[in-house]
DNA sequence: ATGCCGTATGATATACGA
């Protein structure tokens, strides 16, 4: 089984972009954040075309939205109000060997890293509080859990380009890595993607438009995850991050992260 | 962490991303 994570930054302003990534590594299930669109605009033929006859979405005007897609069958799992707000950073869906896919789009944060300042910062941190609390209660040794999405926080020194410049910079900061860190103990949770690049070695999913070339000045952050519970860990076959996806014509900011199993749906 | 780019929207400016 293979899995893509991908914050697309609107679906609508990338069809071909998803059709180029299907066609370059056809993934089994999809998992978008930032879709961008609500339910009845959602552009769902293109993704029927491509062969993911299975979907879940949930989507509003402008900002947010998440959406799976699948080529095998599955059910969507309850999903709760994050932070009594319907604004649709989370889908679950059970599969028919039981694995469960959670798909988050945790909160940015805003500019400020101080809860007290700033509104938004003090939602993301409400939000992973929310999740982890929720995951907590879930917490069993035979669950077979996959959790993706942009989590919106780099953890590790080599997450990010500068450790020591972005210290104050949200997505950073040890006060959201403290929350993050929570999070994942929170079901025992691996990060996957680290089981393929050591901790000492950069890894980035995410490069800024501003950059005059993202490429060459690298100044990227691991914003996107992949995290497996512990039942899952020896399905956990290979990873890549496409950074030919991030290199196309008016890209998303964030590349792509790819995760094979060894696992049946 | 400055940069000034990209998305969306009853929109020619503004909110938001990170």
């Amino acid at each position: 089984m293979r899995l893509v994570t991908w914050n697309i930054n609107s679906v609508r302003a990338r069809l071909a972009h998803v059709e180029k990534m299907v066609e370059s590594h056809n993934p089994d299930v999809i998992c978008l954040q930032e879709t961008k669109v609500v339910d009845n605009d959602f552009p769902m033929k293109t993704f029927n075309k491509l062969g993911y006859e299975y979907s879940a979405i949930a989507g509003q005007k402008s900002y947010n939205g998440v959406a799976i897609f699948a080529r095998s069958p599955f059910t969507i799992e309850e999903s709760p109000l994050w932070c009594s707000k319907d604004d649709k950073r989370h889908l679950a869906v059970r599969f028919e060997n039981g694995t469960i896919i959670h798909n988050f789009y945790i909160p940015a944060g805003g500019d400020v890293p101080d809860a007290e300042l700033n509104d938004k910062f003090a939602h993301k941190l409400a939000f992973i509080d929310e999740v982890t609390e929720w995951f907590t209660e879930k917490k069993h040794p035979e669950n077979k859990f996959i959790l993706v999405g942009d989590l919106n926080i780099a953890p590790l020194e080599q997450d990010v380009w500068s450790h020591k410049q972005l210290l104050k910079v949200v997505s950073h900061t040890p006060i959201e890595v403290e929350y993050l860190n929570r999070m994942q103990a929170s079901h025992d949770w691996i990060d996957a993607m680290r089981e393929f690049v050591p901790a000492t070695d950069p890894l980035f999913s995410w490069w800024s438009y501003r950059a005059r070339d993202w490429r060459a000045s690298n100044k990227g952050r691991r914003l996107d995850h992949i995290w497996v519970t512990p039942a899952l860990k020896q399905s956990l076959k290979s990873m890549f991050v496409d950074l030919d996806i991030r290199g196309l014509e008016k890209p998303s900011d964030h590349a792509p992260v790819f995760m094979d199993f060894d696992l049946d749906l």
